[in-house]
DNA sequence: TCATTAGCTGTATATATTTACATGCAAACG
DNA sequence: CGTTTGCATGTAAATATATACAGCTAATGA
């Protein structure tokens, strides 16, 4: 994912470290003292290196000036995907409205990312418009499952059904269409299956 | 609970901002510069009053060496009550069942605990049951919100409606029954108020 | 083979940052 | 009434910190 060195993982792991133990993140000099480096040049270089990979970020002037980019600050997160762009991965950062705060682990299995639900064709099976669905990143599905799809562009969440060579995208709400994929003239790729939901709402009854 | 003055605590807030907004605590100039101060001391001095009184944890010698103390940093994990004691307060240790790592901060108003649901009487509502229902402890409640109540030791979960001195608790499904509350003959307690729901589910339509 | 990258040493310096000291005013406390 | 506390100004110095420059070795890929 990150494709860090060895050197440069630990490097993280001490800022990691550092951050967890004392609040603040280390400074070149702290870096040098724990690895036993002679020079705190070897320490910058460390960061930049880091930096060039999206490990984190540097405040240019500013003692401490580093901050874990959000992947690697808190494995504790989820990015929130909005709105998807037509033909650029879900999880692209274009995509991603912010992070929030959830332990991926609470889902089984664990959830890669939080997708913002839009309409109310699966409100029969309790999921409605603007919740937000804990998604499974992966390519397969079994039939009955629910699956975030990309069919022609278009991303959609539908319970999956696939009987020989057709699948069948079921909506959980009569007012809509199935949406019929045989393969040939239309392109469908299976992104995710849903693991949960979370929804943000009082429930109240009145607008 | 902490007895600070206006002023500090308007100190500490800056430093919780900037710890959230920049991942480092502020300098003392930053401080100085941001309430306008003309001198740093300005802001060194209530830096040692914060400390006196326990807000924050200064360490002598190194930069933006500020920690909020463990009560003042914002947990960040939600007890999850299960099948709540008669009699026991629903905080009480022995409803907890386990603590999920999810920012109370994303419902609004703030999550305190999750809360599992038992039974489909809220179904209609989109609460099912098994969900994890987020509720912000709270005596209040208006007309038409979803409310954890206490009825004669028993805790369940309702849509609230008062008219004049009765109050009904409304299920959100058919084949249940309103529970009426006339005030003499039952004692009614508004634990909290549901401000959203986590479900873990593959939302599978096979057993 | 040459450019590039990772991973360092060593030196130097500008600047960022903490922190002590001296001082003042107003309000609260015993 | 004297003392402490909150809230500041103003100055100065010690020290913590970031960061540039010059160079080195070994491994890697074009």
């Amino acid at each position: 994912m990150l494709d860090l060195t060895d050197r440069q993982a630990a490097i993280l792991g001490f800022i990691r470290d550092t951050l967890a133990e004392r609040g603040i993140p280390p400074t070149r000099a702290e870096i040098m003292d724990h690895f036993g480096f002679a020079s705190p040049n070897a320490a910058q270089a460390h960061l930049r290196a880091l930096a060039r990979r999206g490990a984190i970020e540097l405040s240019a002037g500013h003692s401490r000036g580093i901050r874990l980019s959000p992947q690697v600050a808190d494995p504790d997160t989820l990015p929130l995907i909005g709105r998807v762009a037509a033909g650029a991965p879900i999880l692209a950062v274009e995509n991603i409205e912010t992070h929030h705060r959830i332990a991926p682990a609470l889902f089984r299995p664990r959830a890669d990312y939080l997708l913002r639900v839009c309409g109310d064709s699966m409100i029969d099976a309790g999921i409605r418009d603007d919740d937000l669905l804990a998604v499974h990143a992966t390519r397969e599905a079994a039939n009955g499952q629910v699956v975030v799809a990309r069919v022609d562009d278009e991303v959609t969440v539908k319970r999956f059904r696939r009987r020989g060579n057709i699948v069948e995208l079921l909506p959980a709400n009569p007012a809509y269409e199935p949406i019929v994929v045989d393969g040939s003239s239309q392109s469908l790729a299976i992104e995710g299956r849903a693991v949960g939901v979370i929804r943000r709402d009082d429930f109240s009854d009145r607008p």
